[in-house]
DNA sequence: TATTATACTGTACATACATTCAGTATTTTT
DNA sequence: AAAAATACTGAATGTATGTACAGTATAATA
């Protein structure tokens, strides 16, 4: 995504409030009005611009063929998937591993995020994460020390704090007295991280 | 908002469908191809009366200017206010308590809702229930035993387990062994039930 | 210094599209 | 039994709209 100049950050933003308050995309000629230019081909040329650059997508031919690209608008949501703690070495996001999605906007936590993962047992209860909570996971391996991260040791799935001990020591530490430690030797053991919680989404 | 017919349903989920798949709405032509109408009329007779019935808009002239009306589609969202956890006894939704708004689905929580508090203070800890944690409350006084309420005594509000012991005595139940129980007796003291909670979100 | 991108006005035109009119047929409501 | 709503085909029309072409001017790159 190349860089956006002002004004057509002001062609983008008059597109998504046209969208918003009448549910369809403006004309060139609406464009036109409610950013006082007096020729359509202002409009066209932004759009151009725009779509050069990713922002929008043009439908050739089609009246109102505008489409808004950008995922980090707070207009209408997506789908995200719902994933259950599979023991399984599975790839999680694989299909039979979904149990269903939410619809939520992209913006809805901070830092962005790929997928729910509905939690089982009780192991990270001190950190107010419960049986059934949906972990909202953002999929990455950069992960700091305190982090609550989704790790993969061998082929069992798992929540924890993350504790990088030395350069080859790595701890995974629950929320649970009922619950011990895990250490790992990096050397003898494989640790692989699927990403780091940055939400947390209950429903009664 | 009238019945619909079979076939005006398949052209309204037609729009949606569109609407998802493209970003904008389709013309008469797009729907008759879509549903396998050979009349341009076919469809505008259908959007005429979506309209009369209330389900849709028709922007008059304008190419493409279908808007659905529904509430309860999931595309795009509500704002929701964002209530701190106010000792004085102020009407909660008063607007100085507004922190801010979220943008989410109205169909988020099971049973509706109409706002967040963010929760001061660990005495429900034990049920997930952290510090800044936000509450989805519904507003009601239907509360059933081991419901997590919120609750007015006096000035403060609270956020506890509801437990009727008999029709004058409730137990207000924190999730935590370092605070008590508080006992009301609903004869010689006051209690305001504000809502429940139907569920919480975490933002790390 | 030449070139490309940005930022416009203004005119023109083919076509994409909404919309109306004329029919036919079935079902539902009054 | 009449009227209104539903569910279409088919043709016709005016205009709403995308888009190309011709200019002008300034800023950013190569």
């Amino acid at each position: 995504m190349k860089e956006i100049t002002s004004q057509q950050q002001r062609v983008l933003d008059c597109i998504q409030i046209y969208l918003k308050k009448t549910g369809f995309p403006p004309t060139r000629a609406d464009i036109c009005k409610e950013l006082g230019f007096k020729s359509p081909n202002s409009a066209e040329t932004h759009l151009r611009a725009l779509e050069k650059k990713g922002f929008i997508s043009i439908e050739s031919g089609a009246s109102r063929g505008i489409s808004v690209n950008d995922q980090n608008n707070s207009f209408g949501g997506d789908e995200y998937p719902v994933i259950g703690l599979v023991a399984a070495g599975s790839p999680t996001l694989a299909e039979e591993n979904i149990e269903r999605t939410i619809n939520c906007p992209k913006s809805f936590f901070e830092s962005g995020f790929d997928y729910f993962l509905k939690v089982r047992g009780l192991s990270m209860k001190d950190a107010g994460i419960m049986e059934d909570d949906l972990i909202a996971v953002k999929k990455t391996t950069d992960v700091k020390n305190g982090d609550i991260v989704i790790a993969r040791l061998d082929d069992e799935v798992t929540v924890k704090f993350f504790n990088r001990k030395s350069s080859n020591i790595v701890e995974l530490e629950p929320a649970n007295d009922d619950f011990e430690n895990i250490v790992i030797n990096l050397e003898s053991e494989q640790l692989h991280i699927e990403g780091k919680s940055v939400g947390l989404l209950r429903r009664n």
